[in-house]
DNA sequence: CAGAATAATGAAAAATTTTTCATCATTCTT
DNA sequence: AAGAATGATGAAAAATTTTTCATTATTCTG
């Protein structure tokens, strides 16, 4: 992955890189805005980090100038703990997320993941075998028609076509549909499976999501 | 609106590209895959039109091909009504939407509308104020924490940001968001906006919707 | 200003979704 | 193959959302 880091202070910029570097993505540090336009020009990112405070440009007008040019790479604003009141104004500048300093580097690299998340999201649709699940609608797309999910359903699909092909266990469906810390004293998750095997089984006349006994599930599409 | 038709049936390309003209766009025409690719590497075009079939390149070859070179325009592949089961395989293919012939041109607009709508969507949030509505999680943006919006309460917030500073009638909130086509015998419209209203000035201690008598509603932001 | 038209509201009814629970089925272990 | 662990299921309960309805408030018109 390719990042830009614009940041003046030299540690924090320094250290990121670093990290950037040991999992495995090329990070590269500029100074100021202005030379945010220039190196976007040259290389194509994945994901720009763009400190509030810098010289010559701040980083909200950095962004309200790439995205008034067209330019759609996810930014992730950096910003000092005192303006609480910056999130909106960062977003209505066009920016992707937002985090406030200090943050670990565990921080940041979970931001960055959830907005690429979000950003390849832009599809609209997660496609598996024939079929398609529409994000925004939330329902299942069929060759004739389509089928309405509720929420949890959506989000239970959702969560299993951004993991098409791993085993799932019900641990992380906890945590990640449901956002709970420990494992609920219910079946509340093979309930929901039930109902969405259901529905997808119904109509499209297919099994798409396999029980691993003891492990957890794994959607299969093709 | 700067419109791509790649069509080689020239009637059909003709009457659209006629019709564009006197909506006030601007249409080109291409008769093979080979042409579009061409052209678009000279117009950054709105939205393109992908005939499926097309001598040299299929639309749907076109259109991976595109993909593949990062462009991400929206397309819209126009197939023949034998080919049913193409929808899901044009979606594979990256197309934004799919409209089968023979359509009319108002047909073909809404398509366009609807896609260029969504495409504009993938910025995530549509900003309002010092707030912001959350397009994946459904949810309105505070400086401080969120308020979670039931499905009818979302999907009218998010007509009223998507036409800020219009006046919005009751008809067009029926149609648009509760898809009736005729005016309801009951005031569900009233309902959920109270709830909406209650919602948002509960939290944000302001009024965004204010009612223009015997006209319907708008939405200030500003 | 009175009466009519248009909106807003509280509360109940209907529909849907989410969760719980008890029971049944399957898979694994020995 | 028997027993234990794990998973599936139907149905009821709880919670939420959507819709309806009756009543009250507001705005406009003459």
């Amino acid at each position: 992955m390719e990042i830009l880091i614009a940041e003046d202070e030299r540690p924090i910029a320094e250290s990121l890189k670093k990290n950037f570097l040991a999992e495995g993505h090329h990070a590269i540090i500029v100074e100021d805005g202005e030379e945010v336009l220039n190196s976007v020009s040259k290389i194509l990112y994945d994901v720009i980090l763009l400190d509030w405070r810098m010289p010559k440009l701040s980083g909200l007008e950095v962004c309200k100038k790439l995205r008034a040019f067209g330019n759609c790479t996810p930014i992730i604003l950096l910003t000092a703990l005192n303006d609480i009141s910056n999130k909106v104004e960062a977003l209505n500048a066009g920016a992707d997320d937002y985090i406030t300093k200090p943050f670990s580097f565990d921080e940041i690299m979970a931001r960055i993941n959830a907005v690429l998340r979000r950003f390849q999201q832009t599809t609209t649709y997660l496609p598996f075998g024939d079929f398609a699940l529409n994000l925004i609608t939330r329902s299942v797309e069929l060759p004739n028609g389509q089928i309405k999910l509720s929420e949890k359903e959506f989000e239970l699909l959702r969560f299993f076509l951004l993991n098409k092909g791993a085993i799932i266990s019900r641990e992380s469906l906890c945590e990640k549909v449901w956002s709970l810390k420990c494992t609920p004293m219910t079946n509340i998750v093979e309930v929901t499976l039930k109902n969405l095997r259901k529905k997808l089984e119904s109509v499209t006349k297919r099994s798409f999501i396999k029980t691993i006994y003891g492990e957890g599930y794994i959607f299969i599409a093709d």
